[in-house]
DNA sequence: TCTGGTGGTAAGTAAGTACTTACTTTGGCC
DNA sequence: GGCCAAAGTAAGTACTTACTTACCACCAGA
């Protein structure tokens, strides 16, 4: 009978890798704990997500949990580490590299904004993830902040300062475009990922997704039809009214 | 010594109102107790909450706390409907009724932008509550994006479509534009709520936010510079490599 | 064959957790 | 002053939590 629970158990609990085989290596295990407590966590943040929970998902006695890992805060550190430091995380450098010699804005803009919609399409749990952990004030936010948005920032930032200088793009605090830009995608992201999963608002494909925000934003910094503030449509009386009525302090 | 402790207490937790009283009418304990619940859930989740915790926040005991709200999930609810429910909430429509019919864009869109910013900024942790209760899967989510979301998107869509039948828009889809431009501003307040709260990548007034994403979406949406997409800069060397680069499949 | 290390468990424990109960204080009003 | 409902509490209850302990089953290699 205890044979019997065991693989029954198995069976239930262990979704992919080894499909009949009670027993696992210990690495195989300490994989697929970690694996299994990834979705847990990214579905119920780490306060909400109990390790009883994580031990019957992974098909296996809460004291396994345990022994593979000292205590719920070093599994979910663990998990962080492997998110931030494996293979599939993004590259931002790299990826537009080609396009930047090039000088090819619309490649720079659009190959990362496709870059990170399929990363976030991929893996969604990274986003839940981080989004909890930015919450939570864990490291990974930080993290995250210093390793990944800093460096987008620098990246893009020096790239569009370039181009202004080059009479290519209009002078705009560099900063504020790769916020907007960033922005776009992001939210997007959010979307799809958190308010609006069935595409009730919106429903695009990432490459249109990433072509039309690119489209939007080269159009929205160009010299074309740099101009006055006021520039192409509206009525000037209109005008006047307006940019009084902006003027509400905080 | 009952009534000292009971003082102290009252002296160390109670932040604001009737300042050396120790017994409050019940409609103002109600209130405190929600309002050092607000802060308490947007700082650490509903899980993450202790009743013990807001007890000792609100200077009572747990029993008070459970007279008033029958269940945590209770206070969770009400704390969700006076943040939904409260006269500080946004309301899209009337906000910019006014340059809606004038059709003055720039007033539209920098109205918005600016209403949002500010009402993120002075309410942080609306956002905060209303970014844990997505994940977490509670109602606010569904009800911000019934009541607010769905609203900004009809109106803001409905208006870009108006003006892209005057011709002064070009003809994107209207929702893709409010995205990009509600993933503007969202995500500036994230940024500034969440990731980076000491603005070391940008620091600029809401006031200067609002402009300049304002200026750069109405300049990526203006038939100004329309022309074919490959408009005013890169080389079209460059460009045909560029666009055979882009399409790889996830 | 038996033995020792490894993968695994059942059954704890102590400290929380949400929520209750039985009781005490307080202040406005007759 | 004395009454009493409302404001408040201390000390529970039943259950869950993270984490432990002591033990079992399997199988390679001597």
């Amino acid at each position: 009978m205890n044979k019997e629970a065991t693989i029954r158990k198995a069976v239930a609990g262990g979704a992919s890798l080894t499909p009949v085989t009670t027993r696992m290596a210990a690495e195989d295990r300490r994989h697929q704990i970690l694996h299994v407590a990834v979705t847990l966590f990214s579905q119920r943040g780490f306060g909400g997500t109990t390790t009883k929970e994580i031990a019957q998902a992974a098909g296996v006695s809460e004291a396994m949990v345990f022994r593979h890992y000292a205590t719920k805060q070093e599994l979910y550190t663990a998990i962080l580490d492997h998110k931030a430091c494996s293979g599939d995380q993004m590259n931002p450098e790299e990826m537009v590299a080609e396009a930047l010699k090039q000088k090819d804005d619309r490649a720079v803009f659009e190959r990362l904004a496709l870059g990170a919609l399929e990363h976030h399409e991929t893996d969604p749990e990274f986003q839940r993830l981080l989004l909890h952990s930015a919450l939570e004030k864990h490291e990974l936010a930080e993290m995250f902040f210093e390793k990944f948005l800093r460096r987008v920032y620098e990246l893009l930032g020096g790239y569009i300062a370039e181009r202004q200088r080059d009479g290519a793009m209009i002078k705009i605090d560099p900063a504020i475009i790769v916020r907007a830009f960033i922005g776009m995608i992001i939210h997007h992201s959010l979307n799809n990922n958190l308010w609006d999963p069935e595409r009730r608002l919106l429903n695009i494909s990432n490459q249109e997704a990433a072509k039309q925000f690119t489209e939007i934003l080269l159009n929205g910094i160009s010299p074309g039809s740099k101009a006055t503030p006021l520039a192409d449509s509206a009525r000037s009386a209109a005008r006047k009214h307006s940019t009084n009525g902006l003027s509400r302090k905080k």
